[in-house]
DNA sequence: ACTATGCCCTGGGTGC
DNA sequence: TGCACCCAGGGCATAG
């Protein structure tokens, strides 16, 4: 499931690949209609055709390629997508769910098993992203902002980080880490935290996204990088998928619940209420 | 205004 | 071995 780092790993990877380069065809394959979601496939692939692409940038879980014509190309990986720049000559993988042809004679592949990814091509990206708010390595996002976000929501910490109009970017594997290294309850209602607790959680925060980003992402499952290689960040965390085994701060037994309707992996000794 | 739930989708795992 | 079932979850729509 990428998340910032491993959609920023995949925009660096990839920006050098991609940029000043012009989109030659684009197939967007059958079954895999609804990644267009706005728009019919076929004018989609029309929308894209022709255009250079100026830049590659990355808000949240979003990825945005700048277009000549001034629209913006906004990609989505949800839990199984990944993108891939490939040879035009290399055969479609399994799960493969659309391929842009780019000027050089190489390939980007669109492969996602489960068809959650969505791709828009719009005037202007934020009509792609309308419920999210800063991204979470941003200045923006800044222990002030986290301060007041968290203190008028009654709904448990994890979901509140959760939510990308709080900090855009942070999903199930980040959120149960910062909480971790923050040593916080992720049950605990987000407005009961002091602020004290809220600068421990919002370092915590840029210490897990910063620290995966440095080993390219986690490869729980499907994440792979712009080049088709797994990231090694999941050796490197704390509690997520860890249930049944010792805590490494305190020797107590991680346990799995759900907040938020997602699984939640946290130490019932040392993350307090 | 806020919060909770269901939906989309498919492979992998489990239990019988 | 086969089959039915459940789980994983990001973001959005809808209901409460």
């Amino acid at each position: 499931m990428p998340e910032l780092p491993e959609v920023e790993t995949i925009r660096r990877d990839l920006s050098p690949l991609l940029v000043g380069r012009t989109i030659t065809a684009v197939r967007i394959h059958p079954g895999a209609e609804r990644l267009a979601v706005t728009h019919a496939p076929r004018a989609l692939e029309r929308a894209l055709v022709g255009r250079r692409i100026e830049a590659l940038d990355r808000h949240g879980k979003y990825l945005v390629a700048r277009l000549d014509d001034g629209r913006s190309w906004v990609l989505h990986l949800r839990m199984t997508g990944s993108l891939v720049h490939t040879g035009q000559a290399d055969v479609a993988e399994r799960f493969e769910r659309a391929r842009v042809d780019l000027d050089d004679g190489s390939s980007l592949r669109l492969r996602d098993m489960r068809k959650f990814a969505t791709w828009h091509v719009v005037q202007d990206a934020r009509e792609a992203m309308p419920h999210t708010g800063p991204d979470a390595l941003s200045a923006e996002c800044s222990a002030a902002w986290l301060r007041q976000a968290l203190a008028r929501r009654g709904v448990a910490v994890k979901a509140a980080l959760l939510d990308q109009a709080v900090c855009a970017g942070v999903g199930n594997i980040y959120a149960d880490e910062a909480c971790w290294i923050a040593r916080i309850d992720p049950r605990t209602p987000a407005c009961e935290l002091g602020p004290r607790r809220v600068a421990r959680l919002y370092a915590a925060l840029r210490e897990t996204l910063t620290a995966s980003l440095e080993h390219r992402g986690s490869s729980f499952s499907d994440y792979r990088d712009g080049l088709g290689a797994a990231g090694w960040h999941h050796v490197h965390v704390h509690v997520f998928r860890r249930e049944g085994e010792p805590c490494e701060r305190c020797g107590a037994t991680i346990e799995k619940t759900r907040v938020a309707g997602r699984g939640t992996h946290f130490c019932p000794r040392c993350q307090r209420r």
